[in-house]
DNA sequence: AAATAAAGGACTAATTAGGTCGTATATATG
DNA sequence: CATATATACGACCTAATTAGTCCTTTATTT
């Protein structure tokens, strides 16, 4: 129920080593997923994902790779995970989907209240707090 | 990554529904099932987790059913989960089943706080704060 | 005895997570 | 300019987990 995924657990590992790297030189997907003994194609995608929404930056050709493109102290966890696994995401009931009786339904406000608490721990969170190796 | 599982879901539902019907009146599974539409063989696999943990009390029989046998309130959310979804389900890596670099991992111990926060969080949110019905 | 309700094991279906493959595109460098 | 190397991205497959079903047993009331 409540269990990081593989995805989400690969890029905080490329994003640990890119800051150990520095935050000028690239790194590349084939550097990371061998010393750390991660499924190419699979960090290779995650990575994409993360530039696409401009957390790190990507340099084509022999001798590119990622680098950083947004200071991790200013990024949320919330939504580096959302990056990730997509919208919603968080702790919810499947009232979304297709329940028919949200109206009827006494847990479902306390249950968002959870959701939120959760939420706002994740909030208060940076990337940097994960992934800094100081 | 995080969202109720409907064994959950249907167990919230339940307890809220037995707390609706008095401490001392016994409400069968058959009962909740149809009025909240849950199917009913998976809602009586988990009222039976719920009696085995003793959160439950069953009576056998034509007008049998379940009651209350412990105060809500003196029940931990990361009990209840763990009754329905087993030991572990909180938030970790997968350090416990296949990982083979735990010592040189630079984003466990980040992780790992991260997880006593959410344990520590639903430690102070007590099943009656999610069922009560006042 | 018959009906009713929980207990529990075995099994199937659905959904999600994890991983692979093939191809396109950009670029540094000899 | 050819080649090697790197990201981009869609299609696809597989493994694992969740959700749901079925069937038999046991206890208890009427
Ligand atoms: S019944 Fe309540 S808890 Fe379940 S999906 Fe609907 S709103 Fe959410
Ligand atoms: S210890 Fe590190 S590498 Fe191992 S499973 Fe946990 S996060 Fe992944």
């Amino acid at each position: 129920m409540l269990k990081i995924t593989r995805k989400v657990e690969y890029a905080l590992i490329a994003l640990s080593q890119m800051q150990l790297n520095g935050d000028e030189s690239l790194t590349s997907v084939k550097e990371i997923s061998q010393q750390n003994d991660i499924p190419y194609e699979l960090l290779a995608k995650t990575m994409q994902l993360l530039a696409k929404a401009e957390i790190v930056e990507a340099v084509k050709g022999p001798q590119g790779g990622y680098r950083l493109k947004k200071d991790p102290t200013d990024i949320k966890m919330t939504t580096f995970f959302e990056i990730i696994e997509g919208p919603m995401g968080f702790m919810d009931c499947s009232f979304d989907s297709n329940c028919h009786q949200i109206r009827s339904c006494s847990i479902r406000t306390p249950i968002q209240r959870i959701n939120d608490s959760i939420r706002n721990m994740f909030n208060n969170i940076s990337l940097n707090d994960i992934t800094r190796t100081t």
